[in-house]
DNA sequence: CGGCGCGTTGAAATCACTCAAGGCACGTGG
DNA sequence: CCACGTGCCTTGAGTGATTTCAACGCGCCG
């Protein structure tokens, strides 16, 4: 059953063994306290759901809270006083957010779909990382991804063309979605607005692109939110710039 | 005096207390290492110089050593195939390089100046960091610095005009060399290439830029490598995207 | 003196944006 | 059941910010 509130509530902060039945632990930060720790994982985390369309993450407001993501899709993003948003990720199952260089948060995370999270209050991931040291190093390592990914997006929005972003978005998603490299289809939960704020582009270059791909038979589009990859080769090739067209 | 040579070459290896002297320890992820235990830290660090235009990381390559920037300035890249270039960020005084997610490198390192690090091997770095948990997080805490930065690039590579994209550097420069914000004057160590680079711009597109901010007296340009700010409250506003001009 | 690296400036071209209209799916209410 | 509104997406036409192409200036150094 799945709570969809105007403000984040608390799901099951009663019984003690979520983390154990907790479908991400083994990829996320929580991997790091042993199975014999569990309780003490989950005495100190508290499972959420928020709604689609709500924040619970914003920008300059004081950092509180660590999360980890459970389930769903988050955006976060950055906006310009004059309301021009840059989304700097897509945040879905086992990733962790909320860390700070300073006091406040960087930026605004918004379910953009259902999201069920854990959140650790800054005190008690404290007390867990001085418990675990083991977790601090998975933090690290986390962080260190973050920017890998990071100087991969400032590569695509300083020097690619709105073809090269539109197609490395969807190698990227089809690679998180199955790292194998069977699947051919997938589902974008962003709408097309979210995709070119993330891109930065506008809403029409998007779909202008998405149309041309379709056209050129490199993609299909069963829906507005599916997209089924029918020249992989291509698409790679693409995405990372090696291509004339 | 400087060596400037094809290798990095070890510039002093053999003083166990260069660490006690370094300028930077005190600013810099070093100073987790208690004073007292100066010699473990010397003897973990070897001071190299790198000659300009020399590369010291190379993107792709196995990571197996970190560095500290003790002087000097590096600019960080990635490459498309067919030669574009993003710079990711420079790095001077007091940042750390060589955090990676996987075992390669996620960027290279070229010295657009002389350059000063101090360089330890991953073996090295570990055991320092097992003697000295603060370390870590050191660590942490500058990965979250950069990934806080990586954003509000992205921000700017995604959506800020070509104006205050230039008003964007100018500022976060003028910061960083005088925090106190007193100074008017600084030095730009980078060529008008690698600001475009940095910038997602062309370099004809940041020479025109700064002519006319020069044209409109906002600032003076009394060297190809030297900047006066002449107005930095509208220099804040318009990197900040709150001006329609 | 001549070549080279770097920067500037102008003119033309282009890629992506803006503006505008319309389509489709979905939900709501008559 | 249908009319209507709304949100999201698509498509076309025209515009414009930035790029591309080209020429030139300047300082430096051999």
């Amino acid at each position: 059953m799945h709570l969809h509130r105007a403000r984040p509530v608390v799901v099951s902060a009663s019984t003690a063994d979520h983390c154990l039945t907790c479908g991400v632990r083994t990829t996320s930060v929580c991997n790091a306290i042993p199975d014999t720790d569990m309780a003490r994982l989950a005495g100190a985390a508290e499972p959420l759901e928020i709604a689609r369309g709500h924040t619970f993450i914003e920008e300059g407001q004081p950092a509180g809270n660590f999360y980890n993501v459970t389930g769903g899709t988050a955006k976060l993003y950055k906006l310009l006083p004059d309301g021009r948003q840059q989304i700097t990720g897509f945040a879905g199952r086992g990733h962790f957010l909320g860390l700070a260089h300073s006091n406040t948060y960087a930026f605004t995370a918004e379910a953009i779909e259902p999201v069920r999270l854990c959140r650790f209050t800054r005190t008690r991931l404290t007390a867990l990382i001085h418990d675990f040291p083991q977790l601090e190093q998975r933090l690290l390592d986390f962080a260190c991804n973050e920017l890998a990914t990071a100087q991969e997006q400032m590569l695509l929005l300083g020097r690619k063309t709105a073809r090269e972003r539109v197609a490395s978005f969807l190698a990227m998603r089809l690679r998180e979605a199955d790292p194998c490299g069977h699947a051919r289809e997938m589902h974008l939960p962003m709408t097309r607005g979210e995709i070119a704020d993330y891109l930065g582009l506008t809403i029409e270059t998007v779909s202008r692109v998405f149309s041309r791909f379709r056209a050129e038979k490199r993609i299909a589009l069963p829906s507005n939110d599916r997209v089924v990859v029918l020249d992989q080769t291509w698409l790679r090739a693409l995405a990372e710039g090696s291509m004339e067209d």
